[in-house]
DNA sequence: CGGAAAATTGACTTTCTTCAAAGCTTGTGG
DNA sequence: CCACAAGCTTTGAAGAAAGTCAATTTTCCG
């Protein structure tokens, strides 16, 4: 079985009728191979790091470049996991889903980022990962990627690194939702999000949030309401222009601040303050 | 540089004079190798799942096993990443932190549970590991994991999975984070503790929770007064005995079913209500 | 026993959510 | 091209949940 017959979901086709890896025999949206060595991302992508002979090694791999429509998805919880996949362009959700029907959010994925870490736990992936508009990934199927770094304890280990740091991630992640207050984790995702344009080569200041207010609000553990006052709220403070999904950061410097001391811009300094909201 | 000179620091002594890896020449707390293939943990640590070939394998590795005693820390925020540990006895806690000195307990971690996952990303420690109240541990060089996991392609594997399942309960921690009142909060807490403890053979739903009223709130993103007040509302609901530090569930059935209909007891089937509380 | 730390409880405040209404966007079809 | 419906988004007012501050009580340990 190869990443060929991996299911991507279009918008609008019930799930229920899906069994993973049965779909697609057509692969309408298969797209000519992308060489990693080549690739326009591969600083900021799993090559990244990688020496250039180890790169070559990635270039051997089976892996399908493809395209994803807006709405559509790589994968849904329960599917078998055979893949991790690399956004090309566009830009992904991860969802996870409680048993009664409670969904969350957990991150938002730019082009470079690797989706479906969590499938290799159970060989089932534990989320479902959505376009956010018409995208491009790249397909490795994982057992291939274990075959080819067995050979190769450098890539093993760049594996293992990427792994541990989506770990990180979830921490900086799990700081934020247990002790930011509102103002704090939007001024955050901005900046993280700034951050990551900058490093993909797209302005840091001025970008499309591709995602629903609903979506920044699930991300961030607020309502969509919440969401849509504490922007008004940046606005009104003059750290951003907000035009519907347009955002342009007016000051990185002073948004990065907005962190630290919130509300009063007098308490910077204080002693013993902990800084701690809700 | 074997694990023998990892630092492990004891509660009291300054911190910043430690350097990670040159401390504890004399080693007072080393206690004998303990294999893993007769390990009475070996059912829920690393050895789980893996056949006898390849636990045999682990013997082989230079691990050692230690105590550390109530306060003491495994490693701290930047220390260089050597070892990962695996809880013998005892239990431990995790801590990540913001430059602005906000802390946030990220997990507890019971016997046969690893701890030091975050450290592979960049070679260094991204978050604390506390002591809880005196313990034992088994410290496993990373290099030496590394090098003899490179001509096992299973226990590679084994090693992946362990490190995506951290992913797992990472999105599940999010979403509790992001979704859920505090009253659910403190159930889903002491439920997961409570399938921790049975697995290692502990009474699971009757336990000592080591760590203090401000650890919970810290994980749970609540305050210390909240889960004070979350913990006698769960008493007068009689779902809890609280004797101080010594937890009874009185129905585990029905502290589960507080997680999906709170407050009110109609709402089960509420057909389109999507069960989100906050 | 005594003092320090941890936990509980109460009163009050703040933040965020909920409910509701209205304004914008976008896309579709007459 | 315009009208209109559907889906987001914004905004307001009221309510609920959790935070803050403060006073006590309990526990822990030397």
């Amino acid at each position: 079985m190869t990443a060929d017959t991996a299911a991507i979901r279009e918008p609008g086709r019930s799930a229920s009728v899906f069994v993973a890896g049965v779909d697609r025999l057509a692969r309408p949206h298969a797209l000519p191979r992308a060489p990693c060595s080549t690739c326009h991302l591969r600083h900021c992508c799993v090559p990244a790091g990688l020496s250039p002979a180890q790169v070559e090694g990635l270039d051997r791999l089976p892996f399908s470049r493809r395209r994803v429509q807006l709405g559509g998805t790589l994968y849904e919880p329960g599917d078998v996991f055979k893949c991790l996949y690399a956004v090309r362009n566009g830009m992904f959700k991860s969802c996870v889903t409680l048993e009664d029907g409670r969904q969350q959010v957990t991150g938002f994925h730019l082009p470079g980022e690797l989706l479906g870490l969590d499938g290799v736990a159970t060989g089932r992936y534990a989320s479902s990962a959505t376009a956010l508009e018409d995208s491009e990934i790249c397909a490795i199927p994982y057992a291939d990627l274990r075959t080819t770094s067995s050979a190769d304890l450098e890539l093993q280990g760049a594996i293992a690194r990427l792994m541990s740091r989506e770990i990180v991630r979830e921490h900086s992640l799990m700081l934020m939702l247990g002790s930011m207050s509102a103002e704090e984790r939007l001024a955050a995702f901005l900046l993280s999000l700034s951050t990551r344009m900058k490093v993909r080569g797209f302005s840091p200041i001025e970008f499309h949030l591709r995602m629903s207010r609903a979506d920044i609000g699930s991300f961030l553990g607020l309502k969509l309401e919440t969401v849509s006052r504490t922007f008004t709220s940046l606005v009104r403070q003059r750290l951003l222009h907000v035009d519907k999904k347009h955002v342009r950061i007016l000051d990185l410097h002073l948004l990065r601040s907005a962190l630290d001391m919130r509300t009063s811009p007098l308490r910077a300094a204080g002693p013993h303050g902990d800084g701690r909201r809700r």
